[in-house]
DNA sequence: AGTGCCGGGCT
DNA sequence: AGCCCGGCACT
């Protein structure tokens, strides 16, 4: 097949053969301005970008590229049915024998949901947000924005009844995942410059991909970090990170399991890869839930499917079932945790080299006013984005209150116009940093940092209610609430 | 004048 | 470490 870039043609369907089955993969054009936009089946690595949204739909083997239309002209009607249909059969089909197939999160990372999150885009330091999913379409082929989809019933998705249940859907999810990771990586892939067609079948490339999702399986069972815009909360996080190490600082000290599965996954790739990289822009896949009204954001793929499960599909929490029903609602977003940092940086004056993460981070992920440092693509108006929501009005962070008593730690939510604050632990050693950096400070004279714009707890409450200022303000110190 | 908060002292 | 406040910078 062509291998030509997408710049060259506008509907470059890229076929991908994964275990026997087929996926085609279409770029949509309005994005096609990025020529370094390779088509997957091009050998040698995955491109570490693919500029803007590549729409996938999975086809049969043997299946002609025009068996997407077939498919969404499907005579049921049903919006969801036709990508989701074909690929669940497939699965079916093609996934019978899975010891030999390798990773059959593969196949399903390939389905059209998953695919719309492989959108990146190289916008300098912007945040991309593409949380398009080419297959919220009406069975007339009709594009329809997503917020005039009103998600269907459970009972009204055709799902397949013997799905494997649970961990299965984990695998592939995680599967899912590596795959997306990968082409975020493109020299993690295929060091040997194997053809993308052939690494599922490669032997070696095989085994190590089982390597890969088992030991990332296992290492993510729970605990999704998250901020959900939905219902305002945002993580509690960190000081921002300057560099690359701090954002991974910002990840492991405020999201527990979650980042240990990020931190394991990478920790794959790097011992895959000989040659140390970082990721480009430091992007960062995030998961968001599509559910009419719903914001909520995961880091995991198995966190919203399980948020998407639980919450939407009201289904029971504690089990872990899972029919990929959810694959449907939701979407990949990328997520530059360079802005993230950048934004958080400026969250704290006094801490010019913490870390901390995002949302980015995060945690760290957000502050108010710096929600500018985030640019999310795709949805420069409204879309309640990641970040640019966080208006200090209908903020409401999980915070720490009292950095100042130290280890007397103290958490709680705080709402309306309180910004979040990095985590107590964090923020107390970036107190101490500046503790350290103000005798410098001092000896330029002048260099007095300029008094931030924001209310701080004086104003907002008053000096009637002294008693609810943060202790920052009780105390005469910066305000650790209304932060600049 | 009001406010923010640094610097330092006290407990 | 927690708490308090004098005093300065800034608005």
């Amino acid at each position: 097949m062509d291998s030509r870039y997408i710049l060259e043609k506008p509907s470059v369907e890229t076929r991908v053969s994964v275990s026997g089955a087929d996926f085609i993969c279409l770029a949509g054009r309005s994005v096609l301005h990025d020529s370094r936009v390779p088509s997957v089946e091009k050998s040698g690595p995955l491109p570490a970008y693919t500029n803007g949204p590549v729409f996938c739909k999975p086809v049969m083997d043997g299946g002609s590229a025009t068996a997407g239309k077939s498919e969404r002209s499907s005579p049921k009607g049903n919006r969801f049915s036709p990508g989701g249909r074909i690929l669940h059969d497939m699965g079916k089909a093609d996934l019978g024998d899975q010891k030999d197939t390798g990773p059959t999160g593969v196949l399903k990372r390939a389905s059209p949901t998953h695919c719309a999150g492989i959108s990146r885009q190289l916008s300098g330091g912007s945040m991309h947000l593409d949380i398009r999913n080419p297959w919220k379409q009406t069975a007339q082929g009709q594009n329809v924005p997503l917020t005039e989809i009103q998600p269907l019933p459970s009972t009204h998705i055709p799902v397949p009844r013997n799905r494997k249940p649970s961990g299965h859907a984990d695998k592939e999810v995680m599967a899912a995942t590596v795959l997306t990771s990968l082409s975020t990586s493109p020299l993690v892939l295929c060091p040997s410059s194997a053809p993308i067609g052939n690494f599922a079948v490669s032997e070696p490339s095989s085994r190590a991909w089982k390597e890969m999702l088992s030991a990332s399986y296992s290492s993510s069972t729970s605990g999704n970090w998250s901020w959900d815009a939905s219902d305002q909360s945002v993580p509690s996080t960190p000081s921002p990170p300057l560099t690359n190490d701090t954002n991974k600082n910002f990840l492991l000290s405020s999201h527990g399991d979650d980042v240990n599965e990020d931190v394991t996954e990478s920790g794959h790739f790097m011992f895959e890869d000989p040659i140390p990289r970082k990721r480009k822009n430091s992007m960062k896949v995030m998961f968001k839930c599509l559910w009419k009204n719903c914001e909520k954001v995961l880091s995991t793929s198995s966190g919203i499917q399980r948020h998407i499960r639980t919450v939407h599909l009201g289904r029971n929490s504690e089990s872990d079932y899972s029919d990929g029903e959810e694959d449907f609602y939701y979407s990949e977003i990328e997520v530059n945790m360079d802005s993230i940092t950048e934004g958080l940086s400026s969250l704290t004056p006094t801490s010019p080299t913490t870390a901390g993460p995002p949302p980015v981070f995060p945690s760290p992920l957000t502050d108010v006013p710096h929600s500018e440092h985030i640019n999310m693509n795709g949805s420069q108006s409204h879309a309640p984005t990641l970040l640019s929501q966080s208006a200090p009005s209908t903020l409401c962070h999980i915070r720490t209150d009292h950095a100042y008593q130290g280890h007397v730690t103290h958490v709680r939510t705080v709402s309306i116009g309180e910004k979040r604050q990095p985590a107590t632990s964090t923020h107390t050693a970036v107190n101490k940093n500046h503790a350290l950096i103000t005798p410098a400070a001092k000896s330029t004279p002048g260099t007095r940092k300029p008094r931030g714009e924001a209310k701080k707890c004086r104003k907002v409450y008053g000096m009637e209610k002294k008693d609810m200022w943060c202790t920052a303000c009780r105390w005469k110190k910066a305000c650790q609430r209304f932060t600049d």
